[in-house]
DNA sequence: TATACTAATGACTAATAAGTCACATGTCAA
DNA sequence: TTGACATGTGACTTATTAGTCATTAGTATA
């Protein structure tokens, strides 16, 4: 494990225990068993380590369930998928997950406030899609309020399980949560969040990763990466950003490639979106 | 005003927009035209200030929402006025929320914890109470979830109009939430919140008020009110809870006159509790 | 072995903020 | 007017913690 890792491990540990806050940067290193200087040979801040944090989550997360609900192909399927991927990951890194719900809205500082917001919205689009998907255009009316209705299950079975340790029985909430969603889905009428209420919600807030960031991120990525299949698959989806020229199935083909390397996950899923790969 | 109600509310502002640990007690002072010492002279930390500040509010909140459900006769009227209340209170005391929903699960310290737990379990027990009158002992099984899903709404939809400053159409939301309610209680049949889960999560947490603290409470509101009315009944109330010998319409009666005044409302609250009055 | 370079250390600085206290100011009754 | 008491003040103390930097330890190369 390098240095940087065994701090981001401990201090996702502290973090939740305590706060971000009330945890001071030498008992992240006492923890460590390294020195106060080591730490900022790795990280230039306290700050800069939360931020390193909320995206090495996050742009997993993210990415997970996007593909989850991107690639499932059974509609029966998609939401048990989607509620199980999510609450697994909640349990796999309770830690971060708890942090996640703790320190919220909190507005330490700006760059915090606006990685959350992109993150939220991309997990808004994530969930707006496969409701869209699942329940077609005739709940177009109330697919906001649907779309609301699963995050507020999710946060709420979340603080559940994760502050109170109890048993978790995995696909008994999916389960549960599946037929708590299509009976919603597929009984309301009186939606709340309207087209307006989005439109003034999303205004002035953040916007997609432009062709250049994600042409800068694949150039970081193919720099950093040693494995030759990642690393060609990553060299032919730039010349396909800058130029298109594979077919769809080919793409397809190395994004799948690289999905699964840590370091692309984030890439493989602006790819995804970009590329509008379904 | 008095410079205790003038320092909690400048603090509330404050710690809404800021939140609490970076909100110094030198920015409230500054922020009220008083001295430092002037605060200290009122409250005897910052942490007293925050106990309070939850006390004061919360026990306004838990006791009008549980009054507002223990007294709508008519079961059709009963959960939309259950969320207009909520959602009122929420907009009314915006600043208080936030701090409430930004602030929560906080490990501050121990007693702010313990202070949260309770109100938590006030209002578990609330809406708890309103759904098994609603839907009667069909939902027996589910009725735990049902419960989960109404804190659900109540949350993800109070994040959604007070930290992005929407205009919010109370009569919306409440039928939108009504709806939505009734849709998942008649339809849903797979419980996730067990009996035993719901033990489990109860089991070594706050205890209900004693006899004696409530005992305790009366003297103490009836040595701070001066209105006659109030200060009888409660007087009458306090017997009442030593030697039962009133009917139980006289002892509403009292509860009714005491139930608007400020610092007995959650005196009211623990009372209706107590007596039982339906 | 000597040299050059990188990584690690922890005492130190600077900033911030909770809480205190000697002193000042205001108020009211005799 | 005086004295007694309540109320208010803000400089000061104490504690904590983010971040720095001169120094040391470790390592690889010639």
């Amino acid at each position: 494990m390098t240095k940087k890792q065994l701090i981001m491990e401990k201090a996702i540990e502290l973090f939740a225990e305590k706060g971000f806050e009330a945890t001071s940067v030498q008992q992240i290193t006492d923890e460590c068993g390294i020195s106060k200087g080591a730490f900022y040979l790795t990280f230039k801040s306290k700050d800069e380590l939360i931020l390193a944090l909320i995206d090495y989550f996050m742009m997993q997360f993210t990415s997970d369930i996007d593909y989850v609900v991107k690639n499932t192909k059974n509609k029966e399927d998609l939401l048990y998928k989607f509620y199980y991927t999510i609450f697994n990951s909640f349990s796999k890194h309770a830690d971060f997950a708890k942090i996640l719900i703790k320190e919220q809205i909190r507005s330490f500082n700006e760059e915090f406030l606006q990685k959350s917001h992109i993150y939220d919205q991309a997990m808004d689009k994530i969930i707006l899609s496969m409701v869209e998907r699942l329940y077609g255009d005739e709940i177009h009316q109330t697919k906001h309020d649907v779309m609301y209705c699963v995050k507020g299950f999710m946060k709420t079975y979340a603080e559940l399980f994760l502050f109170h340790n109890l048993p978790l029985d995995l696909d008994l909430l999916a389960r549960s949560l599946v037929e708590k969603t299509n009976v919603l889905a597929r009984n309301i009428t009186i939606p709340f969040i309207s087209t307006e209420l989005v439109q003034l919600l999303h205004q002035s807030k953040g916007k997609e990763a432009t062709k250049d960031q994600i042409l800068e991120l694949i150039e970081q990525n193919i720099n950093e990466i040693e494995e030759s299949i990642e690393k060609e698959s990553l060299i032919l989806l730039k010349q396909q950003l800058i130029e298109p020229a594979l077919s769809p199935a080919i793409v397809k083909g190395l994004l799948e490639n690289i999905r699964n390397h840590t370091q692309c996950k984030w890439t493989s899923y602006l790819l995804r979106d970009y590329f509008e790969v379904l």
